[in-house]
DNA sequence: TATGAATGAGTTTTCATTCAT
DNA sequence: AATGAATGAAAACTCATTCAT
């Protein structure tokens, strides 16, 4: 029986550690808090440590967005799967509900990753649930507008994206007390299936 | 004839180099980037003088903000007011297609203001902007939707705001080459509109 | 009837006025808050006409320390006639309760004063003052214990004066609220009279 | 055998080097000479490394008066013991002359230290020392006072103090070469002796 | 592997002083 | 003479990164 556990598993728990500290550290006290050396701090471990396992604080925070990016793929993968099944606004609804819940759960650190992205529009701060979004929306679209030509839809995919992870992001993060949660998720479920499958309106 | 302009002249000349060096600063290296050495530097002025002309750091992208800011709403508000002689669609696209150009041409700056942002979604980097928006939506839905009650009203003109600001940021800022810009805008116009009148849709 | 006055009239004024709004700002700010550019603002002068008035920061607390110097000097010396009509305790009594109330009169110019000089004995903060004090007590000890040595009078004087002077000074600036002040200047009195007259201790 | 000293005993030796680099740097451009790069380049010791081992520019300060302090309260705490087995005059000549050499061996950093505090009176620049001389000056009246009521006890002691440690501060830091160091102990004991035990002057 | 002391370039800000007008 | 805008050296302090142990 060993003692110590194979090398790749402690490495995993280090970089685990480390991931969790950056997190921490961001809660507590914002992007412009945060350092490496207070990172390794809260990690109980020393910069040198952080160092042996990311390149660098760009990699650190890189790593980051991937774990979040993965727990956040995942639910909405299940809520993607889930939605198949259900009649056409309720299963849409639904993902966007998980997206919103997905994005409280994670508030700080999203909002640490969409400072850190030195871009002005921050949809694609969490790139792959962008991409997984776009895939739902490519779905929905194919099953419920059929009809819609190849750029059209790359067109209005690309602009459904942005509002719904945006309009998530601020129900998530910045929800005033006295709008209520459920309503504003409907309104975004409304105006997203509104978008993918209402005709040309130009037209 | 008198060879110096008067002294406020030439101090709002100062505020403008500076101001103008900070926007072409942020341009090249980012908010990350911008530090008020390199701006004097830019500027070709001394760092006392920008010390003379902006209190802080902070009071530097206020003017900055501001100065930005102001832009966008005046060319806003004019829109707004050719909007009304309009049928609506043509009229919200009018507002939705300012916005755009607007923001295109200060993308650099629009981009800095939001990271400086220490919230996650950007919509409000531009308060000023948001408002001037927020009383266009509030009018439209007077309007066009009068029998919404006004919680519902003050949800829908949430969402409309965050929606419309970032729809327009990412086609002014980042939109890829193969879409259309006037399809993009379009597009927003319709979801703006579908936003704030459809009827309930959970009703 | 000339509408202008001399020149060097002019000038004395100029210089008044910046010391005056020196000891101000002293007073307002202390040391530490002392800025030319604050004296010349306080002065409602421009800080290039305090430079051509002034060498420099440090020739400015120069004819600052003189002008107090010069006030104290001078109340010390009406003391000092004084004293000599009376008896040797009044008379001594009388010259250092007047030092304590020029010293109180000039508080704060005369704490900058003591923080400005690089030494950390503060006795020769006022050179003149502390010259003047020491004819005094010269003249003292020439009275009133004419038997003794040259240098044991020398040694006497350097002492008393830098024993009186630092009493007085922290009688007038930092004395706390329970101790009476008279007293404190009897105490010093007999203090200065002992250690001026009293027969060689170790002899 | 070990290579390398513990790591308490390097750190030590690094705030060591660093507190030496102060009063170096003290001694050779004064208190407004002091700056931190330069007290860590006199240590030869980066800059980042000052802030490792000392809060702030003040924690430095604040470390240097306690090193000086604790030596001289040493120094002079042994020198009370051994007063109290001596007459009266002798036991208060020792602790005088005592608390003179300790001033002259740190000289340049007790110089520096009363420029740093901002009053006028620097009799409490060390703080400790003066409580120190504060309770023998207590015992004494005690013993050789008994009869002042508390309040005059008060004032004598009060005054004794500022003007015991100012003429130590004198002798030690600024006597001028033609005059007897211990013949200036003689008078500062014999001054400090009649002030404490005189019978009330004014009574 | 892990440690953490050490580094030093870089940041914001102040202020004595100069000089063109 | 007077002005005050402009200067720039210098100060205190931070933090990503390295490397000897």
């Amino acid at each position: 029986m060993p003692r110590t556990r194979p090398v790749q598993a402690r490495s995993r728990d280090m970089k685990d550690r480390i991931l969790t500290a950056t997190a921490q550290v961001l809660a507590e006290r914002g992007y412009a808090g945060l350092s490496t050396n207070r990172v390794a701090a809260q990690a109980g471990v020393s910069v040198g440590s952080l160092y042996r396992y990311f390149e660098d604080r760009t990699d650190l925070m890189e790593h980051l967005r991937r774990r979040v990016t993965e727990t956040v793929v995942r639910d909405l993968t299940e809520a993607m799967v889930a939605a198949v099944r259900r009649e056409p606004f309720d299963g849409v609804r639904h993902v966007v509900s998980t997206l919103v819940d997905a994005l409280v759960e994670h508030g700080p650190v999203v909002k640490a990753l969409l400072d850190e992205v030195p871009l002005g529009s921050h949809a694609n701060a969490l790139p792959a649930v962008e991409g997984q979004l776009g895939q739902f929306a490519r779905m929905f679209v194919a099953q419920h507008a059929p009809q819609l030509p190849a750029d059209e839809v790359d067109a209005r995919v690309y602009l459904a994206l942005g509002v719904t992870l945006n309009a998530c992001l601020r129900i998530a993060l910045e929800r005033p007390d006295h709008l209520d949660l459920d309503r504003l998720v409907d309104l975004v479920t409304g105006l997203l299936v509104a978008g993918l499958t209402l005709p040309d309106p130009s037209g």
